[in-house]
DNA sequence: CGTATACTTGATCAATGTCAACAAGGGTGG
DNA sequence: CCACCCTTGTTGACATTGATCAAGTATACG
């Protein structure tokens, strides 16, 4: 029985609520002098686009703080396939702190570096330094947020609606990363790529943008230059909202087929 | 460029790997001083079968470490339908440490009990405790790797091959939790729970079992009372393996479903 | 024992995966 | 600087699968 619940009204629909910056701390990443704790027991690493920075299975051994540059981290399936992870930003933190071997494989979508933290000396630290193992606690919360907010992603079954939260998801990563709101965003990652974040196939994930293009609610400059033209469209469709009344400029995401010959 | 579709062998197929017992240490959970040291800032509290421990949105100050029961936590959507997130068993500890408000909800499946734990109080024992911020930090690593699973499960298109990993995943769940290697699985849950978490129609979540029973993989004494009866066969679902040449249903897998929409 | 709930089974339809070309872009080398 | 080529991305057609609607059956609980 679909209980058609009225919409819970707050903020511009809710997704997974938006981090609401404990007490006026940091917003995000760690705190400068955490930041320094670490970058003083790291060791500085440049990497080149498609460089694996680990591989799953390796032993793990370091923690790794993202100074530029995008990485993904994926992992590979029995049958050689792989499925999309987690698309890490600068200021982002990857890898496993406690677990013997890493459970994904991560590498570079662009160029970056990056700061290699052995686990002996981070645990060392932390007995000294409890605020640090605070911080890392939060930041592993705000990992886990991010994928519940992947777990919500794929569980929509229509393609537009995986790319329309992939956006969203995105335009998050990004801005938080350098915190801008530059008009249009840059996809450091293949259609490929996307489709395996996503759970697409990368013709589905081609398709979608297409659409979302031709609804006039993403305009493309390139291939991987683009910027939302229409935003309230584009919540709509993360909500799952149908073009109620409330929305002027109705445009039909589904339900017409646009040049269907089927 | 991987040149993958190549089978990597190793172990029984693989997925995400097992939790190697690092440096044999205690296997999961907390170790018991740990648990003391939570215990001893913590209030107990029962509660009966459909209880909602806390919901999404309410602030949250707590975190929760099961003893007795199955708890399931879940997202509401803005269109009023719920996504499962996950099913915590005894020994599992799920709550936001450092999130203002709960992001998800959660609600008891069976009748248990529960440590409420406050946050500062757990603060305040972090501060003079690192051990424990690292066991912390452990479970957190757990619950992510937890997610991951969830992840690669929905990543699968084929119903019975979501199901086949659901149940793989519930059988590791329980086992931890009641160290036992018991032949019959109770499923505490309903075949919607199921379906939410799996990100499928309850329908074919049902099909998915009855194919399951059909084909001779699991054996139903009741609707929620089971046991598997062909490990291998249920391994090479979960591996995405084609049936060598002896089964003779077969099972091509999809990506991707369908869904909703409207 | 009876009713509400949970679960199963059936039929139809829309959507995506897959196979297959094709077009566009970026980079390399002459 | 231009031609060429390989990779990336787009578009098309069809088959398969699960969502949906709709009954029907078993189970739990009072």
């Amino acid at each position: 029985m679909p209980s058609n619940r009225r919409k819970l009204s707050e903020g511009p629909g809710l997704w997974i609520p938006e981090r609401p910056s404990l007490g006026g701390k940091q917003q995000r990443g760690l705190s400068d002098d955490d930041r320094a704790a670490l970058a003083a027991i790291a060791s500085t690493v440049s990497f080149a686009k498609g460089v694996q920075i680990f591989r799953a299975r390796d032993k793990a051994g370091h923690l790794y703080l993202l100074l530029q540059g995008v990485v993904k981290t994926y992992a590979t399936l029995p049958d050689g396939s792989t499925r999309g992870v987690g698309f890490n930003f600068p200021d982002d933190l990857f890898g496993s702190a406690a677990e013997e071997r890493h459970a994904l494989s991560a590498e570079a979508l662009v160029p970056g570096s990056l700061h290699k933290i052995p686990i002996p000396a981070l645990e060392a630290v932390l007995r000294n330094n409890a605020g640090l193992g605070l911080a890392l606690i939060r930041r592993l919360e705000d990992r886990l947020l991010d994928q519940h907010r992947h777990l919500l992603l794929l569980g929509r079954g229509d393609a537009v609606g995986r790319v329309a939260m992939f956006i969203a998801l995105l335009e998050r990563m990004e801005r938080v990363s350098r915190s801008s709101h530059a008009p249009w965003l840059y996809l450091p990652m293949s259609r490929s790529d996307i489709a395996d974040f996503v759970g697409l196939s990368l013709e589905a994930v081609s398709r979608a943008f297409t659409a979302l293009a031709r609804d006039g609610i993403l305009k493309f400059r390139a291939k991987r230059h683009f910027q939302v033209t229409d935003r309230a469209a584009l919540q709509a469709l993360i909500d799952n909202t149908p073009p109620d009344a409330a929305k002027p400029r109705a445009k039909r995401p589904r339900r017409t087929a646009p040049a269907p010959a089927g």
